[in-house]
DNA sequence: CTGAAAGCGCTTACAG
DNA sequence: CTGAAAGCGCTTACAG
């Protein structure tokens, strides 16, 4: 039989309160009574119902996560590596965490949302959908506890968010590519109108313009976040605009790249450089090594969690955007 | 304010009683009675409390999910698809999925199935830490739940497992590798004593023995499954053994056997064929194409979902082994 | 310094 | 065919 906390003050000669009490250390008991009561609790093997304890207190120390992984899209290690991150800080501070998917779909995304909502979540982390980025009346629907967004900045709700320095990864990236004496360089992405693509475009466009290039729309390509679609810009980038160099700004898309490079047997980095995105391991293991910017996935999720559970305790503190710097890892590649 | 199932009683004139039976289909209601109910519900936007549900009812449609992915170890998607498969089917069903990360240590993972015994989640989905396959005393430590065990047979514990037939995989690779006229084949994998890894072994050997071959235990290296272990046994295998032919049994140990050939120049398939395990992306983009035994992951977690829910309403049903194929995709790396 | 008791929002025997 | 009421296991004003 499962001991209840009533079990527990009867064996203590206590009430249930003080036992509550002595649990929570919510008011003083004297260690004479602390002692009795946790002999008890011992004797019994106790452990507190978190279900009794939410209904009652209104706080279930659950966070929600939503995800917007794509169908069976396995090569998509980035939010796994956050969710990762985000499970290490709640663990330490006995929360729990309950994964969702969107599956990239603004439909999916709301009707999660609806699921937390009924559920008594005490936070939410978001990586919105592309399609939520544009909707205003996305604010309306989350429930009375706090959001933080991760990965893309909703253009049109206002809450916590925490990012990733694309600008600057890119600038990096690029300027690389010029240094090498690179003009007609490429990029590629999935849809610029997510703002964390539309970092990574700014950086590369900087980064041209510091050298006094202005940028050339028709080098600047995007499309799905598949690999055949990184395969099919990188075609029509070489065939025909000439470029001597490539900027995937996606991992996905940058498979696709790889492909065709090595089907037309072009020399990386002789005949092509190419500086992709996210630090996976097997781009340090295929040849050449590739040069990559680097994404802090698992340290996003800490922060994300963090600044949650800040929240939660402190509702009214000032809204703020955190950006964790993005990393040029040189390699083979240009 | 948000509507409780009083005054949702109260606006239709009848009993909490009768808009529980409504909600639950529980009790024969009226038509009438019943369109009174469901309009007022949708007139207060009322939605049932789960969390007082889940504590009358003793059912909290919540299940636990334990993992075992080390450190930062962001090149292991297998769980990620795992996870993500789960979540599609509970989604169906109105459940929800808690994730948890044991580390693939021991400690950890009977600390999370302790926080998870007094969650009050409706089952577990336990992938086991390699350690605990050698743990007789676990199954005390689960509450009273079922437990579906996936990817690792647990030895000593009894229940429902779903697994991938890394048994059949792996001989058809080796078969494969046979048929070209090898018969020195290096295997690679990560411990032995897991039992996933000793069915790999199993068919290995097997194919080998269908030609006269008997197994060469200097052939056999197991290692931690890191990309550098994968790189240190290629380099043993090809200095000291000869072979001609490597099986990796191990996605990430096979990155390291990749950066070994590469650096050493050993060309693939011509000084050294290769099979090596998991079906991602990145194998099939590289130079050359490897050809790899594929695991059904998304499926493996679609199906450990459906058992565990069908086990949630029938505890007493007889305990089943399930094996999902796997498959041999092959490229031009044999 | 501690206890008796109300109440969180549901479900479910019990009664008619 | 439906309702009044107990109770799930806690927390927390209220009282002394």
């Amino acid at each position: 039989m499962i001991a209840r906390i009533k079990d527990v003050a009867q064996l203590a000669g206590v009430s249930t309160a003080t036992v509550s009490h002595v649990i929570n250390s919510t008011r003083y008991v004297s260690d004479e009574v602390k002692k009795k009561v946790y002999d008890a609790m011992k004797q019994l093997n106790y452990s507190p119902n978190p279900v009794a304890r939410s209904l009652r207190s209104r706080k279930s120390n659950i966070i929600g996560l939503i995800v917007p992984i794509k169908g069976n899209d396995n090569s998509n290690n980035f939010f796994m590596s956050v969710a990762n991150g985000i499970e290490s800080v709640l663990k330490k501070h006995h929360y729990h965490l309950i994964l969702s998917n969107s599956r990239e779909k603004y439909e999916e995304e709301l009707e999660r949302i609806q699921m937390f909502n009924n559920q008594w979540i005490d936070g939410l982390i978001l990586a919105p959908t592309t399609q939520s980025e544009e909707h205003k009346d996305m604010e309306r629907t989350f429930g009375d506890y706090p959001v933080v967004f991760i990965d893309r900045k909703p253009k049109h709700l206002q809450g916590d968010c925490v990012l990733i320095n694309g600008f600057d990864g890119s600038y990096q990236a690029v300027k690389a590519l010029l240094a090498k004496g690179h003009t007609r360089i490429g990029f590629i992405s999935g849809g610029l109108h997510v703002s964390s693509v539309e970092e990574r475009l700014m950086g590369y466009r900087k980064a041209l313009q510091e050298k006094g290039i202005e940028p050339d729309a028709s080098l600047i390509k995007s499309g799905e976040s598949l690999w055949t679609s990184g395969y099919d810009l990188t075609h029509e980038l070489i065939t025909n605009e000439n470029v001597t160099a490539l900027f995937v700004a996606n991992n996905v898309m940058c498979m696709g790249t790889m492909k065709y490079l090595r089907e037309k047997r072009i020399q990386i980095p002789d005949r092509m450089a190419l500086v992709c995105y996210d630090d996976y391991e097997w781009t340090g293991v295929i040849d050449p090594p590739l040069s990559v910017v680097r994404q802090p996935a698992y340290q996003l999720g800490e922060k994300a969690a963090e600044i949650l559970l800040h929240r939660i305790e402190n509702r009214n503190g000032k809204i703020k955007e955190y950006r964790l710097p993005a990393e040029l890892i040189v390699r083979d590649s240009y």
